[in-house]
DNA sequence: TCGTCGATGTTGACACTGTCTACAAAGGAG
DNA sequence: CTCCTTTGTAGACAGTGTCAACATCGACGA
């Protein structure tokens, strides 16, 4: 039997600790304002610590930004898992707008990592393979707009631009712009304005009625 | 007659000096990856000059931040003046356009001031009079949608929050996300789409029926 | 005309940062 | 037990924002 936090020599799991102790920083302190030495300080470690395990703190930066995407992407997943209708289109249509719903949701529950994910000038050369990409969850649940034919294939064209734009724009709203200090209401009521401005958008290019309570994740 | 470049221990204009050098700075090497002193040797100035003008570096960055909406603003109202088009409707349908492309040509054209502007975490708590405020910009446009009658008042709530969104979130994807490397005409060719996909929107509350380049800016 | 005084610019210092190099301890392979 | 690789430490360096003390200038009242 092992004492995990015994203060030994060699940490053992100093690199997962960092990473701990540095998304806490990144949450209370920002996507910009920390120190590696800080985050050395907070494991009770030295400075120059990280330095095995991080070649600069760059490094570190891309790490997080990489695990907070594919939490992202696991939360998008699980948003999806709930969407139920017996109608196929409805539950794509549904599928589209929970997506939207869980990607907000999460943009607002956790607003530091989701800048420092997205604004890491660092930008990963190497575009994410589709599983951590919540790019590819969107390129997905679009497809399968277009398998039930709500969307034609001309509309599918590029529809993954016109979906992330509004969404993530939205997120940006809500974390730095006018609806920074809303509340859950006057936030949700017009995230769902954006959700049915880009179903009824569709919904154009094939004389779709559109009910009042479509997009709900349905009963 | 004054001789302006003279190296006096006055300077004379060093607080617009400092501030175009800082504008400099952000152009080169980012919005974060710039500091004070080095604007002081820029300027020929020993550090801390700049401390008789800006209480802070974030004073400072408030100032670019200020400054850049305000050229947004100029941007945004120069494209509008272009909008021509006998129909007040498709006239007030294309300044909305218009208004959009003004928003992500100044992004792409000037995009590390444009993200320094928008990212500033020392938001500028009084949000701006309108005249400076992007945001303002586009109010007028939709109130202008509603007043031709192609926006119902319904629709018009939160418009503003679905096309800022939109653009904004489209400007994002060209400056640090899937279309950071793309051409002009891919990029014009997506920002098209998601431009007739606001348009599309709206149209769909009043049946409308869109014509293919019922958005251009007109002749 | 001269002296004074506030505004503006400089110098030096401090704590802090990322990162480099040299050193030390731990733990596994032989 | 010995040696070597891995992991953590100590110290140093240049660079940063910021503060306090000092220097210089320009304008204004005597």
């Amino acid at each position: 039997m092992r004492r995990v936090s015994a203060p030994t020599y060699h940490h053992g799991r100093l690199r997962q600790a960092l990473i701990d102790a540095a998304a806490d920083a990144v949450r209370e302190r920002g996507p910009e304002d920390w120190s590696l030495r800080d985050v050395g300080r907070r494991v009770g470690v030295s400075h120059n610590a990280a330095y095995r395990h991080f070649a600069h703190r760059d490094d570190l930066v891309v790490v997080l930004s990489e695990l907070t995407m594919a939490r992202l992407v696991d939360a998008l997943h699980q948003r999806l898992a709930l969407v139920k209708g017996d109608d196929p289109v409805l539950r794509a249509r549904r599928a589209l707008a929970e997506t939207g719903r869980g990607y907000v949701d999460f943009a607002i529950s956790d607003p530091h990592l989701f800048r420092l994910a997205f604004t890491s000038t660092v930008a990963t050369e190497p575009s994410p393979p589709p599983e951590r990409d919540p790019y590819g969850v969107l390129s997905r649940v679009l497809d399968g707009l277009v398998e039930v034919g709500y969307l034609t294939p001309e509309a599918r064209q590029d529809a993954e631009l016109t979906c992330w734009s509004a969404v993530h724009g939205f997120s940006i709203l809500c974390i730095e712009g006018p609806l920074r200090g809303a509340g859950d209401a006057e936030r949700n009521g017009a995230l769902e304005q954006v959700l049915v401005a880009i179903d009824r958008s569709y919904a154009a290019t094939t004389g779709t009625v559109i009910g009042p309570d479509d997009l709900r994740v349905g009963a």
